[in-house]
DNA sequence: CATTTTATGTTACTTTATTCACAAAATAAC
DNA sequence: GTTATTTTGTGAATAAAGTAACATAAAATG
């Protein structure tokens, strides 16, 4: 099946060679990893000669080389501080989340309209929508996540693009305008559900 | 710029005209749709032409019916019940989640391994997994929403479909493996700030 | 050391998705 | 009521993504 972007696919790799390693594999061929990821050996093999990674003829490829060389594509140069916006439900489990920990993303500081917030004993400080210029430049901030009701989404969307933010994760149902540069990425609940609904019943006509 | 399918660019030409709806107005043109979702005039009239949802001609569209229109594509004939598996904070939080309740799609039950879950006052009721199968059954759920951590995923996964399952919304980065005729969609929250990240650096050398 | 085997890497091909271009229809203007 | 304008709808053209095919190189075999 199609529409699953590149870098989609190497970050699955990763996951998935990452897991190999621990049970102790050394090497592993195109068409092993695909049948675990669900792509074609072929595809596997486009992917990585895309972004120039190469493997042995007839030996495969090294894991670990594999690893390091996606984790090149990615690369950050630093740990990336990261702006949460809206310290409610979503937002605190986004901070407790394990996987932005064993990451190189980190959120740093949490932006809420609630002055009750600003007081409590919280995860990570929580500020109010004002000084989220400031903290963005303090710490050198180029993503922020959105977790704030629809209404003030767009609003919250503007004050980023304002202070300089350069990429958006985006959980409002919310398609927010915001310049060219600025690279939005959605996850709306409810959709997901949607099309997860629309696919089985689709699944179900063509058998 | 490509990948974005076009039940997803649906899913969102929807919530545009509810907004515009709310906003008073009637009619909207293609071209006055996709300035606002970020999609050209054409895609948005190809999109509705495949589905085949037609317009007036020099009228544009008319916004009720249009809405109508897809809310028929993705049309359910009753309100469908949801299975959470993993009763943590994600879990939580998404039964919390307001675009839920908004929908036709409702949490009815969460599954969770830990006992002490089971006996506390929650959200929604709170059971052990070898009751899944049982639950699923009696109220006819057809789609389960994993949120445990990685190392119970791929089990999940198992125990969902063996009892019927038809769609999963996988929140662990793991990619699982389960029949073609089981839809799973993956949101991979470390992978979509990967995703942002890597797109931000591309558009800093494409300047 | 020649031969066979097997997995990669790339080119050619097919399918799918998007954009372009323009006819047709509906409204507005005169 | 004729003409001009504007917007849809679609077929043709282009671009992108995925699949198939196969030459090539490395390893294994005898």
């Amino acid at each position: 099946m199609y529409l699953r972007s590149n870098i989609t696919r190497l970050l699955q790799y990763r996951s998935c060679l990452t897991k190999f390693q621990e049970l102790g594999f050394e090497t592993i061929y195109s068409y092993n990893l695909g049948k675990h990821i669900g792509v074609s050996a072929e595809q596997i093999r486009k992917d990585f000669s895309k972004f120039n990674i190469r493997g042995n003829k007839k030996a495969g490829y090294n894991i670990e080389e594999l690893i390091t060389a996606i984790n090149k594509i990615f690369k950050k140069n630093s740990p990336q501080n990261v702006l949460l916006i809206g310290y409610g439900n979503l937002g605190q489990s986004l901070i407790k989340y394990k996987g932005f920990s064993r990451s190189m993303f980190h959120i740093i500081a949490a932006i809420d309209i609630d002055p009750s917030k600003h007081k409590r004993k919280t995860l990570v400080p929580v500020f109010p929508p004002e000084k989220a210029p400031e903290i963005i430049k303090k710490h050198k901030i180029t993503i922020g996540i959105i977790a704030v009701p629809d209404i003030a989404a767009q609003e919250v969307c503007n004050l980023l693009v304002k202070a300089g933010i350069k990429g958006i994760l985006n959980f409002s149902s919310l398609v927010l305008k915001a310049p060219e540069d600025v690279q939005i990425n959605n996850i709306n609940l409810g959709n997901e559900l949607e099309a997860i609904f629309y696919h089985i019943q689709l699944k179900q006509k063509n058998i």
